[in-house]
DNA sequence: GTGAAAGCGCTAACAC
DNA sequence: GTGTTAGCGCTTTCAC
C-alpha cells in the first residue's frame, strides 16, 4: 500500500520561469536577491514559487558555486557523552553561520581500533567527496602518541585539500590547524588540587598510555606531584582504559595493592564513576576514606551521589571555538594555528582531606577492604 | 601566513580522460564498473587516478543520479544522553547500506520550543533542499499530544517529497511511518514490578503533560494501578520536566506534602537520578526507605549508586529498526507502517520491597524528611 | 570496447 | 530589468 518514497515530480526553476512568462536567470534572481527585479514580476514568481513550495536543488547550487554549507565532524563514539558536548557547541556556533553537519561515527563494532582508522579513512574520502566546506576531527587517530606515517599522511594529504581542524589532537611537526584543551594544566590543576588538600599517596589511573591525552595527564600528574617533593608511585599508575568498567577494574586492582592511596586521579570522569562504583562495592566511602578527581566534566558528573570532583575541558567552548575558527578557515582569512583552552577545575564533593592516618586504622581499612573485594 | 583553505585545484573525470587518452564516458565506467573495459585502458586509468588522488565530485553524480546517500535526522538535543543511543542504531545500520548522516539538532539557546519548532521547520527545508535521501524525526513537535495544524502540516508535506520516519512519536491520523518503543507497556511494566514489590503508594513524576510521550506512560501507570485495585492519588502525579534539575524539584515538593509513597515511578532516567539526589540530600535511603524505577534506560542508569531500576526502550533496536525501514522506503518497496519494540524491565538496585510500615516510624521519617529538606 | 553528446538544476556573465 | 547561454562535474544513452 505505502510507497514510502516522494510522488510529487520535483519542480525547478524552469517549470517556474515557464508559469511566469520570464527566463530562469529572473527567477534566480528573485530566490537569490541577486540584482534587482521589477515588483510585479518579482511578485508573480514568488506566488509560484509558494503555490508549488519550490525549493531549490542544493546540489546544482553548490556545483556550480563551489561551496555547500556542509561540515563534516569525524569522532570516535557519539555514545560517550563528551562528544556530544563539544558538538553542541560546535553546532551552536556553525549554525549561525549557516552550517550543517555531516556526523561521522568511527565507533568499531567489534571494539578493534584498527577498524576505526579504516573508518576514518573512509570518512574523509566520503567527506571529501562530498565537498564538504571543511572537517574537524576529534578523537581517534589524532590522539595517538605515536600515529604511522600513513595515519598522519592521509589527514596532511586532506587537509591540503579541505579546511581541516584538530580538536584536542596533534600530528606532531604537522602544522595542522587545532583548537585543545590543556591537558597538561589540567593535570597539574587536578593533582595540585589533591595536594593541597593533604594528600600526599595519590594514584593515577585511566586512559591508555599509547594516547597522546593519557601521555600528557600522566605527566602533569608526575610533574606536579614531584614539585611538592612527593612520590609519583610507579604501581599506582594504571592505564587501560576511558570507560566505567575500566574504571572499576582499576580500583579492584588497587584493592589488591599491599598499600593504597588516599586519592585517586582519574583519567576522565567515566573512570571515575567505575572506580566510585568499585569503592563503594568494597565499603570504602567517598570522599572521608578515598578521595577522587576525575576529568572532562561530563554532564554526569554533577549527577554521581556524591558529585565528582573534576576538571571541566570546557568542550562546549572547544566545541563553539572550533566553529569560529573552521569558518574562518574556510574563508580563507588567516588563522592562528593553535587556539588553547584552559581548562577550569570544578570542586564538588568527591574530594576531601585525607583521613587520619594512624597505622591500625590504615591496616584495619585493608583487610576490610580485602575481604569486600569480590 | 596559514591560508587556511585548500590550495590544489580539484582534478575532474575530464583531466583523467585527458591524460590517459581516452573520453570521459571510459573514465565514468572504470570508476563505477559500470561497463567492461579493455584491461590495458583500465590499469592505465587507475593509475592516473591514484596518481592524482582524483575524487569524484558527489554533487554531480548525485544531480545526474538523484539519489545522494544522505540521509537527515532531526532531533531535540544532542547533548541528551537518550539520542546518542538511538543515532548509535541508526548509524550502524545505515552505514552498512552506505548512507551519511545530517546531524539536525534544534536545540533552542533559550529553552523555547516554539522556537525549537521553528528550527525543525527549517532543517526539514533545509534537508530537502540538499536533496537527502531520507529523513528521519525524533522528539520535537512530533510527540505533541495535540500538535498543531501548522506544524503537523510541514511534517505531511514534507513526507510527500521524501521518505520521512518518525521515531517515538506520531502525527495521529495522518499514516506516517513510524517505529517506537511501546510507552504503554513500559510504562505497565514499570508499574507492576513496584505493585509486585509490594508498593501500595505509587507516585509518578516527570514529563510534561501536554506531551504524548507523558500521556502514554502515566495512562499505563494509572490503568495497571486500577487493574491491581490501588489508587493513583492526583497529587502524586506530576509532571514538569525531563530533566535531572526538575527530578530534584518534584522530590522537593513531594517532601513537602503530609504523605509521600513508598516508591516513585520517574518519566524518564534523568528524573529518576535528579530524584535519587534530592532523596539522598534529605537523609531517605534508596531503596530501603523509597523505591526509584526510571525509564529509557540511558547508559548512566547503570552508574548511578544504586544502580537504577528502569524500562528500556531499546533505543539503540529502535535506531536500527528505523535506518532499515527508511531504506526500504527509500528503494521504494512497502513498508509496514508501525513497527513497535516492545520495552523491557530492567531491574537493578533502586527498586526493593517497601518498608515495613509503623505509624510511628512512618511519622519519624517524614519529620527528618522535612528536617533535611532545605 | 569506446566516444560524442545530452542533461541533471542551478548561477552568472554578458548581451540587450 | 530581463533573456541567452555557458558552464559546474558527472553519468548514460546511443552510435560506432
Amino acid at each position: 500500500m505505502n510507497e514510502g518514497g516522494a510522488a510529487i515530480k520535483p519542480v525547478t526553476v524552469y517549470d517556474i520561469a515557464r508559469e511566469a512568462n520570464v527566463s530562469v536567470a529572473t527567477v534566480s534572481r528573485v530566490i537569490n536577491n541577486t540584482a534587482p527585479v521589477k515588483k510585479s514580476t518579482r511578485e508573480r514568481i514568488m506566488e509560484l514559487i509558494a503555490k508549488h513550495q519550490f525549493q531549490p536543488n542544493a546540489l546544482a547550487r553548490s556545483l556550480y558555486k563551489k561551496e555547500t554549507g556542509m561540515i563534516g565532524v569525524i569522532l570516535p563514539d557519539i555514545t560517550n557523552p563528551f562528544f556530544p558536548e563539544v558538538l553542541a557547541g560546535l553546532d551552536q556556533e556553525a549554525r549561525s553561520k549557516g552550517y550543517t553537519f555531516f556526523l561521522c561515527d568511527t565507533v568499531s563494532t567489534n571494539g578493534d581500533s584498527a577498524e576505526q582508522y579504516v573508518r576514518e579513512s573512509q570518512y574523509l574520502s566520503i567527506l571529501m567527496e562530498k565537498q564538504v566546506d571543511g572537517i574537524v576531527m576529534i578523537g581517534g587517530r589524532i590522539n595517538l602518541a605515536k600515529p604511522s606515517k600513513e595515519l598522519i599522511g592521509e589527514v596532511v594529504e586532506a587537509s591540503k585539500r579541505v579546511p581541516l581542524l584538530l580538536i584536542n589532537g596533534n600530528l606532531p611537526g604537522e602544522g595542522m590547524t587545532r583548537v585543545y584543551a590543556d591537558e597538561l594544566e589540567g593535570a597539574e590543576l587536578a593533582t595540585q588540587h589533591l595536594i593541597e588538600l593533604g594528600h600526599e599517596r595519590i594514584a593515577f589511573v585511566g586512559g591508555y598510555k599509547h594516547m597522546s591525552n593519557t601521555v600528557q595527564r600522566i605527566k602533569g600528574f608526575v610533574r606536579t606531584m614531584e614539585r611538592s617533593g612527593l612520590q609519583a608511585r610507579k604501581e599506582w599508575i594504571m592505564d587501560g582504559g576511558f570507560s566505567v568498567e575500566s574504571g572499576k577494574a582499576f580500583m579492584n586492582r588497587m584493592l589488591a595493592l599491599p598499600e593504597r592511596p588516599t586519592a585517586i586521579f582519574c583519567a576522565n570522569d567515566l573512570v571515575a564513576i567505575g572506580v566510585m562504583k568499585a569503592a563503594h562495592k568494597a565499603g570504602i566511602r567517598v570522599p572521608e576514606e578515598l578521595s577522587l578527581i576525575g576529568f572532562d566534566d561530563i554532564p554526569y558528573a554533577s549527577n554521581s551521589i556524591p558529585e565528582l570532583t573534576t576538571v571541566s575541558l570546557r568542550c562546549y567552548d572547544v566545541g563553539r571555538h572550533a566553529a569560529e575558527l573552521l569558518h574562518q578557515m574556510i574563508t580563507k582569512s588567516k588563522v592562528s594555528k593553535n587556539t588553547k583552552i584552559r581548562p577550569e577545575l570544578i570542586v564538588r564533593e568527591s574530594t576531601a582531606r585525607p583521613p587520619a592516618r594512624t597505622e591500625t586504622a590504615s591496616e584495619s581499612t585493608i583487610e576490610i577492604m580485602l575481604k569486600n573485594n569480590d
